[in-house]
DNA sequence: ATACTTTACTTATACGTATAAGTAAAGTGA
DNA sequence: TCACTTTACTTATACGTATAAGTAAAGTAT
């Protein structure tokens, strides 16, 4: 089937010298002082021959991979439902690239976890990786660095373990409480993206949502909280709920833009207006949020960002460099659009 | 740094047996008549040392990676716009991943576009490759397929070619079309989702939109059409343009839902409605589509079943197996919601 | 009892590369 | 001229595994 295989082998007898000095020539050894004529006949034959090295062989020589891996642990159905897992492995990717490396995606069920990411390791697949910050993850972490293998945890933390890449969450979730308070709201409402106790960063983000609330004098309401699952169905079935309680919550924070914009449908089906009757805010800043109707105010967080300086620090990691910034916490941003309904505070203060 | 990793040979010396003996208890191999005390043994041993095996020496000796690659064409910017690629993605992994294949995910310049897939597969980091329908990816197809090397086409063809798996998006906008067509519609704008030429199936689903509209006896105005590039700002640029063409278009057909989103957006921005001033119809059925107000009419393409079945068409390839149907194509679906008035239009039909 | 088969392993080799160590010839300095 | 260095290579080995080929002991058939 498939034309046989140029190796170094062959290219050695076509130019008629040794494979040693046709491996010195193709990876620019220096210290092997190859003539110029050699080199360039070498160089000529290997094209000649359509020459390409075997990667598999190479890392076993060198004893460490060309590959990354990255770590996911959402189930299938919710890897992708958000477009922040993309974004960040767009910036993650496009870094590691740019060093040669190549990106192993590992889908982890929740049961194996460890093992399976030991077993990457372990199995000289990847030379370092990159791990989705989840429910475990820290304990992951701390093992792998313990054993001096390279790996950086990405996302939304609460305690910052090294190595690691996050958005300052917790800062953008009371900026935005803060927000609505600043608006006039005294209910608000939450949905939450996962079940309490299943993912780390949403029971993060609930605490912080009931600590603004009690730091601004307003007693937290556990009946204005809802449970969704990441996607916009649970969001918009939260907020249907929502809308039965009574007194009806005056806003409502979605922890990601998707259930949001769901929320924000299921209010306006209802025959209600957002944000007049109810003020909707989003988290993630999702590439719709600014083309929905009213567009949704929200925290932007520097997805691709995360990715780009997880890919860095990981380079770093693999070239025994120590990172600069063991633990990064980006910035997150309040983008204030049409759902808070800051702009018709705004013209009632100009009268 | 990192603890000795243990080798097999490390195992054999533990148990008393040979490096070989260590290798055909591990596979199971049945032909070399271990014995169960020893292999009992063996197999404790490796256990206790914590022994895994090194995947990449592996697939040196064997000749064959267990991974494989997927290749994405677009620049970064545009990969993850849509949810199509993170469903494919999530489909094609989850098959693969069952037959104990990785995945490697290459994204790919325009410029080294075929070099860069050639290495992966010479270098024998990939085993076989799944390759994003676009511009080239026929000559591509057929380079490696004359060479004997799996590679499975995904994604919207319009030409079909051994082997790909396609969802068949041109009767998609037929139907689609003459949806509009059939509520009244006349002049019906579109918006692509990429400048002529750069993209294969948008020049072929705006052809295909131009003889639907031919075919119904409308003559197709050029003025009517635009370029986006695949993101929700330039669907909404695109539709602030199309605002200004007079008589204005009564409908419009975006070519992803992306822009059809940001379309309706522009539309109510305006002061006009959707779909009693002018309707608004997408391509894709992205998560969104049910919960944007009003709700989406689209066409909806099973994406995560194209990576199914490019998974399993792939994993076929691999075991020698012919593929059952070599060019697969999956059916499209017509999902009318509120956004092209089709609900009006029956109201009026009922008074 | 001898020849042959089966059992249960071990020994040896290959995969394709990188690189340390070796070597012959040419060049250099005093 | 002789010892020493430099040049320009070649030879040899290692990475960790899979597997073909070899082998000693035990079992079986005639």
């Amino acid at each position: 089937m498939a034309r046989k295989k140029v190796t170094s082998k062959d290219v050695a007898k076509a130019a008629g010298v040794s494979q040693a000095t046709v491996s010195y020539v193709l990876n620019n050894v220096d210290r092997a002082n190859i003539s110029e004529k050699t080199r360039l006949h070498v160089q000529q034959i290997a094209r000649d021959l359509g020459y390409t090295p075997n990667v598999v062989a190479r890392s076993l020589v060198q004893g460490r991979s060309i590959n990354i891996g990255m770590a996911l642990f959402h189930p299938h159905e919710q890897i992708f439902i958000d477009s922040w897992l993309p974004n960040i492995l767009t910036g993650f990717g496009s870094v590691i690239q740019q060093y040669g490396f190549r990106l192993l995606v590992e889908r982890v069920n929740d049961k194996q976890q460890y093992e399976s990411i030991i077993n990457l390791l372990h199995g000289h697949e990847v030379a370092g990786m990159v791990v989705q910050s989840t429910l475990g993850s820290e304990f992951i972490s701390t093992e792998l660095i313990n054993q001096g293998i390279p790996v950086v945890i990405f996302g939304s933390l609460s305690e910052h373990i090294h190595y690691s890449v996050s958005s300052d969450n917790l800062t953008g979730v009371r900026t935005l409480i803060n927000h609505l308070i600043g608006l006039g709201h005294q209910r608000i409402a939450c949905i939450s993206y996962a079940p309490e106790g299943t993912v780390e960063h949403a029971s993060d983000r609930l605490t912080t949502y009931y600590e603004t609330l009690a730091a601004a004098g307003i007693s937290p309401d556990p009946s204005l909280v809802r449970f969704g699952a990441f996607d916009p169905f649970t969001g918009y079935e939260a907020m249907r709920d929502l809308l039965r309680c009574k007194p009806r919550p005056t806003a409502v924070f979605g922890m990601n833009d998707t259930m949001a914009i769901a929320a924000m449908a299921a209010i306006q089906e209802a025959g209600l207006r957002v944000p007049e009757d109810i003020a909707v805010v989003g988290f993630d800043d999702d590439r719709f949020a600014a083309f929905t109707t009213p567009s949704l105010t929200t925290i932007h967080e520097s997805q691709r960002e995360i990715g780009h300086h997880a890919g860095e620090m990981l380079i770093d990691l693999l070239n025994d460099v120590k990172p600069a910034v063991p633990n990064l916490i980006l910035p997150t941003q309040l983008v204030v659009r049409k759902s808070c309904g800051a702009h018709l505070t705004q013209q009632d203060l100009v009268p």
